[in-house]
DNA sequence: GCCAACGTTGGC
DNA sequence: GCCAACGTTGGC
């Protein structure tokens, strides 16, 4: 099993969608960066875990954990031509864009904020906190997972 | 709302 | 294949 980070703006899919919900496995499309599909075509397999990242609110942070109930499969919203995610050049014989489905697992109590994550120097591999990083889709380390996970525990005691 | 950083597009 | 122009991301 692989651990994962999807970012998501939380005005469109948040934790709290997901919590609403929790037996239901929701469909995380909308992926349309190439580095990112490939993450989610060639590595995200069912089962692995995923840090929901809210990003462009305040404040961004990771603000829970999901699993992966579905592997890749054809992101269908590429082919709806009222989607915002369609793409006209996409053929179905050979989607571009993928998709996998992703189920509640766990809210933190408190965000884990960008700010936070950025101040934990085990954690400067991490694409999220690097100046000007926009891939959406990213692969944590077992360590970085751990890290994370602490990080969680202790702000909760607070 | 601003804008730096980045990815994509398309002319050449 | 280069690279300027453009559009988007996402923190601030």
């Amino acid at each position: 099993m692989a651990y994962w980070l999807f970012k998501t703006e939380p005005d469109e899919l948040s934790i709290d969608d997901l919590a609403v919900e929790p037996e239901r496995n929701f469909l995380w499309d909308g992926v349309r960066n190439y580095q990112a599909r490939n993450f989610l075509r060639d590595q995200v397999q069912l089962g692995d875990k995923v840090f929901i990242y809210h990003s462009s609110c305040k404040p961004p942070g990771i603000a829970g954990i999901a699993r992966i109930t579905k592997a890749a499969y054809p992101d269908p919203t590429q082919f709806q031509p009222n989607s915002s995610y369609f793409d006209a050049k996409s053929n179905p014989a050979a989607p571009r864009w993928i998709a996998v489905d992703v189920k509640f697992e766990q809210k933190f109590d408190l965000i884990l904020t960008l700010d936070k994550l950025k101040k934990i120097g085990t954690l400067n591999q991490m694409p999220l906190v690097r100046k000007g990083n926009r891939l959406s889709v990213m692969p944590v380390t077992d360590d970085e997972w751990c890290t994370i996970l602490s990080l969680t525990a202790l702000s909760n005691q607070d």
